[in-house]
DNA sequence: TATTGTTATACTCTATAACTATA
DNA sequence: TATAGTTATAGAGTATAACAATA
């Protein structure tokens, strides 16, 4: 329903720049949800990085280092003080591969698995948020374009 | 087509991490966007966020720097050194704000509207890249839902 | 007294290259 | 000779606080 003050045949509003640009949209979107989901996963301890780095090993079980960081879309270098610094808190272990020492096998340790569970419903709960206003099936196809779009590809 | 090893009967592959959690999912989308479009943004000298603020500026027309910094989610102190830069390259202008001199208005220049339409093309070109195996109507679906989920809604 | 913009600075993060060990 | 992991370090980027100008 029309405010009063509201005339009927309003010209439309410019578009907004981010609305005019996905890749800007996007952008956009991964900031905010970090943004909201910042200060319940420094309760956790965890950056998003980090959340991503237990989520990803959990998952997809990464066969060396090397590996973790393509999927984090990293530098190699970083993702040892990454590690490092999970494994000192005693979220992961590593152990060399027998069959070839020179990569690092990183399994999660119980309470590793424990944390992600945390962090994953906190990640759950700001989704709930953002996405409050839109309908299931919406939700739904959004989730579906962007595994389509992204998550099937090599990265290159 | 199955490949010939293939069992007709497979177990459905474990969901990567990044297929389960939406916001990793979000995440990667403009991590991988951002990644493909940064060596052309470099040909213009231009980072994703210089890319970012020619954009606000020209559609939104911000009334001061900290406006800006709002609409592009970083610090007044880091917009001071976006806009210096910018400006000493002669893509946009300061002027006070005669009806309040705290404020900057900012304009973009000719040359600054030149090179957003080049920043926008090369967007453009890498967005087709990454959705093109995705039909108009998803493609379309999807910007609607972020723009219903996170460019109508005020930034916290 | 509050707000906008600015500067300085300490801090964190990142990228690069060199190195060890394994293959 | 190539690859996985590591280390050191220089450079880039960020956050924080203090300040000037204006309201």
């Amino acid at each position: 329903m029309a405010e009063p003050d509201t005339p009927l045949h309003s010209t439309a509003p410019a578009p907004l720049a981010v609305t005019r640009r996905l890749s800007l949209l996007l952008a956009r979107a991964d900031k905010e949800i970090l943004a909201r989901a910042a200060p319940g996963l420094a309760e956790l301890d965890l950056t998003g990085r980090q959340y991503h780095a237990l989520a990803v090993l959990a998952d997809d079980k990464p066969g060396s280092q090397l590996e973790l960081a393509t999927a984090l879309g990293v530098l190699p270098a970083i993702v040892v003080t990454l590690v490092d610094d999970l494994e000192t808190r005693g979220l992961l272990e590593r152990q060399r591969d027998p069959r070839d020492r020179r990569r690092q096998n990183i399994t999660l340790t119980q309470s590793g698995h424990q944390l992600l569970q945390q962090a994953d419903a906190l990640a759950a709960t700001v989704e709930a948020e953002v996405f409050a206003g839109i309908d299931e099936a919406a939700q739904q196809q959004l989730r579906q374009t962007l595994i389509d779009a992204f998550a099937n590809r090599p990265r290159h």
